[in-house]
DNA sequence: GCCTTGCTACTGGTCGGACCACCGGACCGG
DNA sequence: CCGGTCCGGTGGTCCGACCAGTAGCAAGGC
């Protein structure tokens, strides 16, 4: 009980119902949606709430919106961002299996090239912090508390690396992985994760060890895919 | 003469000088912006501009819009998406060389990346893409010519990895690095630039290869990297 | 017959003014 | 001290109007 209670505003619905049709398919690339004033008909909504909407869609690069011509349907694998993942994750409510491997074969890259750069060179603030991640890990119990230390491990990775895309990239995974965590919680069930490869990590980098400290974070996330694809 | 004329709407313009405050730093983190009503004041324009101006700024991830609240800055690196990028890579004018540096560094993992699973899994209509790419390359000899084909050739790869994600991620990049092709071109200036790395990566790619090919591509972006902190 | 020109009916863009939903602080009574 | 209530200000939605750009069509010229 007392969960958290949904309120959407109009022009999130519509953006909402407009994004899950050209996702699912239903309107495809280069295809015209109706005019922003047949929209607010049919919806029976204004047009601005309309037009914000829209907006929405053009920001996430699935629309493209020309003044005199009609809106056109873009095509979500050559122009949207990262943003629109969590929708390709679970179209119709179907969770896609595809995306959810290709998102982890990309965290096993990621994982690993942190690790190298911290390794490279990361100081003894951040070596610290990340023991005491690790020492944390090895202590938890329950499979949620090892998923957020890991994601703080993560977290704590990519900041050290000091490289700010990759910042920025990690900004849009971590939207996308906090919505989907539920997901991915079967990686730390009993037995399915070990510490172990965390602490190699942590003893790499304070050696400033780069091939060792990218082979076991790289480690880690493979343990991590094969308990996700063991699950289902 | 004849030049062409700037023609940017008026929701644009607020975008783009609200944008520049916040990354710029006029405007930090948690502070509030101004009501829609005072910016629509101050601006000279209609609140329905001020309004789609700042829900742009809200897809970005630059500010967070409450009902009933102040719309405050948020934080640009904890919360921003990669579509900012080329206002970090220039804020005020000014070239920001490490910005530069993290995202030719980040250039280099995907290449490699890509085309150690390119290896792994590439079919024949891509290995003969890519082939047609290279040799084109070793025949080319102007540098924009040259640094159209190896985007097309660093495209291929990511299509040819079969990740999704990273396609989405490769869409944002694309974005940033042909707004600011100019600054990159000296990479293939005469001499800085040799298409082997490419020639060696495709041999690898067919001979099943993956680790041949990562180095090789690797081996290309770094020389990259060299040749664009030389001129500077 | 073909191309050019210009009109026209549509598209999105901007405007202003109104009211609703919501938040936070000031104020008041218990 | 606590809980309500009120009120000013914020963003959210609505309406109806006009401006600006596009695309297609139809009359005109070659």
């Amino acid at each position: 009980m007392f969960e958290r209670i949904e309120r959407k505003g109009v022009a999130d619905q519509i953006a909402s119902s407009l994004r899950e049709a050209i996702v699912g398919g239903r309107l495809r690339a280069g295809d015209a949606l109706p005019s922003e004033r047949e929209l607010a008909t049919r919806y029976e909504v204004n047009r601005s709430s309309v037009r914000e909407a829209l907006r929405r869609l053009e920001a996430w690069g699935l629309v493209e919106i020309r003044q005199g011509g009609a809106t056109r349907v873009r095509d979500v694998l050559v122009s949207a961002g990262l943003q629109v993942l969590p929708y390709l994750i679970e179209p119709r409510g179907r969770v896609n299996r595809a995306i959810v491997r290709d998102l982890l074969e990309l965290r096993a890259m990621f994982l690993a090239w942190c690790a190298q750069s911290a390794a490279e060179r990361a100081n003894a603030t951040t070596v610290a912090r990340l023991d005491r991640l690790a020492k944390a890990l090895s202590e938890a119990r329950s499979p949620s508390e090892l998923q957020q230390l890991d994601y703080d491990f993560f977290e704590t990775l990519v900041k050290s690396s000091g490289n700010r895309v990759l910042l920025l990239m990690a900004n849009v995974v971590r939207e996308v992985y906090m919505a989907h965590r539920e997901r991915f919680v079967a990686m730390y069930a009993d037995g399915a994760f070990d510490a172990e490869h965390h602490r190699e990590a942590v003893a790499a980098i304070r050696a400033r060890n780069p091939t060792a400290a990218a082979a076991a974070m790289r480690a880690h996330a493979l343990a991590g895919i094969a308990a996700v694809e063991e699950i289902r």
